[in-house]
DNA sequence: CTCCTTTCTTAATCATGATTAACTTTTTTG
DNA sequence: CAAAAAAGTTAATCATGATTAAGAAAGGAG
């Protein structure tokens, strides 16, 4: 297999040989072009994704109409509609490829079947769920704590190389404000230049 | 035991009585009384707590020196700083009961030996993250997609019981909003009383 | 390399909900 | 039961960020 989620579950735990033909038997390679969707509203979510190349979003369309990122996924991360896929109830969201991506999907079925053949599997994913918690929580934390405007300094500060790879308005989104009030911002952020005099070498 | 986790294990794993035996043996009951913590900021937190009977609230001053309500537990929800109790390090939160509660605690030590004796454990936790996940996804939705009075209408229309239960100004903390707006949203909650004459009678 | 689409910017006006402060009502406790 | 503490209300003013509407710049596809 060249994805690295073996390398991702050893982290974690450590699989013998047989194991690790049994998750490589449970998960199928899936390539996804820009802009390509693997989950549209109104479909039933049918695997949960892992990263192994590139970067997809979590989306739903509110009832203004507006696009709202609730989660990105980058590599090694785990990208799905939870809930969808573990009730087997229309979703309705978007997931959506940010970059040409390559992922691999793990179906309900194989899922569970993995779960009760490799109990290390059962490890693996309560400790990346456990992670996965911390992380939401935290991200609650920044949203009681901060204004829009610190929140996003605050996020690239901890993710410049990140943001460098998606397009602004979709940081907005996930931030929770609009592409207008990002440009607002960002046209404030170095006053020192706003002093240059006119006609002044840069 | 007078307390209903093992209930709780047994509706989504099936425990023999050696496997009981071994949770029992895990785990402890605490008795706080309304108004008690057990966790404050700068403590490192010590276990993950199942609320057996009662409510409790998870909540961390802000820069503002605001309350900020992240999480409720009621009967049969786990509640705890995860980050705190994963790294050691101090936490920035307070837990805190709201009603007399009955708990039942299990330490980082106890939890880790627990999982490695019963795999079923592994099991039951996995799916309490699986459920606490889509339960935070859900929140996030309402977040993006309600103004404030539309998710405190809808917050009391999904858990009317609950809500008679805590203080209004602890339902404002948890939904994002100060208590004075909690306030205005219901004095202007049943319009048609205001058209009522004066001196008619109730 | 040029057209067309996507993304970003700017500015004026507007709405939601915060802040402050004073006061009332309810609950708790000695 | 009385006093004190906790919880809830009201209203005036203020700030953050949304909305609307153009236009500019950047990026891709042919």
């Amino acid at each position: 297999m060249q994805n690295n989620l073996l390398a991702h579950i050893n982290k974690f735990v450590k699989l013998d040989e047989d194991e690790s033909a049994q998750v490589e038997a449970s998960v199928n390679q899936i390539s996804v072009k820009k802009k390509g969707f693997i989950l549209r509203p109104d479909e039933i979510c049918r695997a949960n994704y892992f990263v192994s190349k590139g970067c997809m979003r979590l989306y739903f369309i509110n009832r203004n109409g507006q696009e709202q990122i609730t989660q990105f996924g980058i590599e090694n991360w785990w990208i799905t509609d939870l809930s969808s896929l573990e009730t087997g109830h229309p979703s309705h969201y978007y997931i959506q490829a940010i970059e040409d991506s390559e992922l691999v999907g793990i179906s309900k079925k194989a899922y569970e079947e993995l779960l009760i053949n490799v109990p290390k599997m059962e490890r693996y994913f309560r400790i990346i769920l456990q992670k996965t918690h911390t992380a939401t929580m935290r991200r609650f934390e920044y949203i009681r704590d901060q204004n829009d405007e610190e929140r996003y300094k605050h996020f690239i500060g901890l993710y410049p190389g990140f943001v460098q790879r998606i397009p602004q308005y979709m940081l907005a989104s996930y931030l929770g404000f609009t592409p207008q009030f990002l440009s607002k911002i960002r046209g404030r952020k170095d006053p020192r230049v706003k002093n240059r005099e006119p006609g002044a070498k840069i």
